[in-house]
RNA sequence: GCCCAGAUAGCUCAGUCGGUAGAGCAGGGGACUGAAAAUCCCCGUGUCGGUGGUUCAAUUCCGCCUCUGGGCA
């Protein structure tokens, strides 16, 4: 066996795909077939506050399956990928520490790698101070001078960078100035952190039009279920408009029909559009991951039908892996 | 029935003083390690409504036809 100790881990099926596929419905049939609970890895379902928008599941749909990591962040305070990394895999392990399956479920790629990747996150806090003063640095000059200043510092990260992105300059020059040392260094520095468990990636792929044509109808589901009373609560709670929280779809497209600068025909048909956007980048990006199982789903098969092949699938591995089948 | 204005990319429209055309939106593809539902990059051939005529050459000028707006009856 090329490693032993591949076999002693316990496995976590992963439910990938782009918002509105069905990953809530699929993984609730799935975690109730196995005896499993939900690990959610979606940055924008980990706020509170904000279960319309974010489309997190109802008490009713959880039909008495546990969640995580959903909920659990006032829409005021920092989250990050790393702090993501930390508390998912706590709470991986709780669960499979109570002998229970833990479902990964989510349409966040980033996350996603960083459950299923030897991603490590070393200790680098973001430092407010600096990272204002390099955005006040950044709007004094050109972004190709800003951009110039990283290929000096840390020529690899520069050139995986795009002059324009601002975010992904400022982060790396950002890195640099807190630590003394390049994110290129610190990607590879970490890079060797095992998983304490192997997992089985699955994804819903369904044809386009049908996946558009489900966004439409939920993002009208979500204005009945009083999506623009919720954004207006978090207005009046203070909250602000700048925060990350608020740049989610549905709370940046309803603020300008609040603020009286938009019919709110105009900021739905705006919403729509950009979740299909959305939507479309995730594809772009669960697309290149090769580990990806895809289940196809269509108006033909029934939600009932995939989950049973994915639970099929999953007990295959399952009992493969006794036999030393290789996955993940 | 008459008059006027249109008819060009999926949509809204620009344009060619005659040499077969381009914007916005929509749409498509891609990147991604601490803000990721964010941020960023790339992609525009379509009988220029139909048909006759003028011309070396018509989507562009002229005639007729069809359709769509608006006006007058």
């Amino acid at each position: 066996m090329k490693n032993p100790n591949h076999l002693s881990k316990p496995l976590v099926p992963v439910l990938v795909g782009p918002t509105a596929s069905g990953k809530t419905s699929l993984s609730i049939r799935i975690a109730k077939a196995l005896d499993g609970e939900i690990v959610s890895a979606d940055s924008m379902q980990i706020y509170q506050k904000m279960p319309i928008g974010t489309a997190q599941p109802t008490a009713k749909e959880k039909q008495g399956i546990a969640h995580h990591m959903i909920g659990c962040i006032a829409p005021d305070q920092s989250f990050s990928v790393a702090d993501y990394k930390e508390k998912a895999l706590a709470v991986i392990q709780n669960i499979l520490d109570r002998r229970k399956l833990p479902i990964v479920v989510g349409g966040t790629g980033l996350y996603i790698n960083a459950l299923t990747q030897k991603w490590g996150f070393p200790e680098i806090k973001t430092d407010p101070e600096v990272r204002k003063r390099l955005e006040k640095n950044y709007d004094s000059h050109t972004p190709e001078e800003m951009h110039a200043r990283l290929q000096r510092i840390d020529p690899q990260a520069a050139e995986k960078i795009h002059p324009h992105n601002k975010k992904r300059v400022l982060r790396a020059l950002e890195v640099y100035e807190t630590t003394g040392k390049t994110k290129t260094y610190w990607e590879n520095q970490v890079r060797q952190i095992d998983l304490p468990y192997d997992y089985l990636l699955m994804g819903i792929r369904m044809p386009r039009a049908q996946l558009y044509a489900r966004i439409d109808e939920r993002v009208d589901l979500m204005i009945q279920d009083g999506l623009v009373e919720e954004v207006a609560a978090l207005l009046e709670e203070g909250y602000d408009p700048s925060l990350v929280s608020m740049q989610a779809l549905g709370y940046k497209e309803i603020m300008p029909y609040l603020n009286g600068t938009s019919t709110l025909e105009e900021q739905v048909r705006i919403l729509k559009r950009d979740t299909r956007h959305f939507a479309k980048r995730q594809l772009t990006w669960f697309r290149k991951n090769p580990e990806i199982h895809w289940f196809d789903v269509d108006e033909t098969v029934t939600a009932e039908t995939v989950a049973d092949h994915m639970i099929k699938w999953i007990q295959k591995y399952q009992k493969g892996e006794k036999n030393g089948t290789e996955c993940h």
